[in-house]
DNA sequence: TTGCTCCTCACGTCACGTGAGGTGGC
DNA sequence: TTGCTCCTCACGTCACGTGAGGTGGC
């Protein structure tokens, strides 16, 4: 091949340049500055007019640390890797390898929770406390009265993840019985009336005798292992606020009809909405 | 449910602390403290010692920045997004999601190029310079003037990707002749020779009437749109590297034997190693 | 009392992005 | 000559991480 005359040098000629490198390989311009900054991709020799000249090695090189670097692995350890020989990268391929199968199913998931966000509160919440939400529901209990048990349950979840858990069986176990479910009723609508009003004698009644016969069998009591004082303050500060005086007489009036009963009061507290 | 005496602060009870909010959720302190200060999440009532108290709104909310900054979209557009409301919630997602599903194939294609890290060359070179890169190989060439052959190939595509394969095809085509074997392991070997030595004429006369007979046929000549003296030079200084008297000689013979056949000298040039 | 959590600055980090001001190539 | 590419600082950005120095909760 003889020498053709042109414009080019030598030593430059057919060398790539810092743009048409970046450009094939997909990188930009200062992708590849900062990898010769951090030490990764070594300076090549400039030409004539101080421009970086690439030969076909540095192609390869780049793309290396391309592919590495999309795959999530750092540049300090890339550095490593290439620096450490091909063995040390083959066992580090593996890994790296297993990373991304990890990667693979992740935005599947992600997928499902962004397509739930609009109603967030069935993809996000537990399913168990999902599946109880929609019980009292069905069981005709009021939007307010299922927002105010929701945000209870997810605080009460959030602090002991565990007993909460083992908390709501209970409560859906209760809530499957008809006749919870219209005491359950019952309290909602009574929260509107008088303190004085006759019919609260009547649904202390007919709770403290669900109580009594719900927790015959010692069994079925919840094992609860928070201390007491704690989880009490936090019912009842959440549910305190939606607490009317014809509730808290209901409690007064339930708590006297279950005197002698000890072990079925402390069964009541989370009962009682 | 009768208020219990505690030592919790009334409007603080049962509310979630930074720290319990965070694990709960599966994010950082810090996360939450960043997503306070960006607005994204509404800073929460403090308790007596000045800490932050969250309830459960704060829950769900903040599972639906974690949920929205893991697919990927940036703070900024999150709030947004949040801001926005439900309906301008629901016509993202779609897109978010679209953006999702090409992330999932995404780890599988680099999955395959970390794999070929290890012999990088077949993995990111594109296939048809690896199968005649290979073809070299099994033509007897020898590995180093494969390598220069790699080279002036890669250089030669991030420069003129389109016409640098239309005319890999050719010489993939002359590869399958025999004869062109032949020749290209006798250009291989005449390097070492002396620019003296007899058996040059004869490689010259063999490698002219190839040259005849392979570009007997307008239509065989590779249509080079690229300006000659760029690719001359291209070439020229990266084989000029290992060009050795013998063969300058020797295509200086060629070039003489192939006077009055001025076409086919073009399509010698890049023929020749 | 000790260790753990919380608080607020405020600087650091990672992988570049983005001008700022200037020169060379076609 | 004009527009495009290249050069070197050097500060900006994004989403937090990481002490620094101090206080409150169990």
């Amino acid at each position: 091949v003889t020498r053709q005359p042109d414009k080019l040098e030598p030593r430059s000629a057919g060398m790539l340049t810092i743009g048409q490198l970046a450009e094939y390989v997909g990188v930009t311009v200062r992708a590849i500055r900062h990898y010769h900054q951090r030490g990764l991709l070594g300076e090549p020799a400039r030409d004539a007019s101080g421009y970086r000249r690439y030969g076909a090695p540095a192609v390869l090189d780049l793309l290396r640390i391309k592919t590495l670097s999309e795959a999530g692995v750092p540049l300090a350890r890339i550095d490593e890797l290439l620096a450490a020989g091909p063995e040390q990268l083959a066992a580090s391929v593996t890994e790296i390898g297993a990373a991304l199968q990890r990667q693979i199913r992740e935005p599947q998931l992600r997928r499902r929770r962004i397509a739930g966000l609009v109603d967030g509160e069935r993809m996000f919440l537990p399913p168990e406390l999902v599946a109880f939400l929609d019980e009292l529901r069905a069981a005709g209990v009021n939007e307010h009265t299922v927002q105010v048990e929701r945000d209870g349950w997810i605080l009460l979840m959030a602090r002991y993840p565990q007993q909460a858990l083992e908390w709501l069986v209970h409560k859906r176990a209760d809530l499957a019985d008809p006749e919870f479910r219209r005491l359950y009723r019952g309290y909602g609508e009574a929260a509107d009336w008088d303190p004085a009003d006759p019919r609260l004698e009547q649904l202390a009644d007919a709770m403290a005798s669900y109580v009594v016969r719900r927790y015959r069998n010692e069994d079925d009591i919840p094992d609860m292992k928070i201390d007491d004082p704690t989880v009490a303050a936090l019912l009842s500060s959440h549910f305190g606020d939606t607490t009317s005086p014809a509730l808290e007489r209901l409690n007064e009036l339930t708590k006297e009809k279950l005197q002698g009963h000890q072990s079925h009061q402390q069964a009541l507290d989370p009962g009682s909405p």
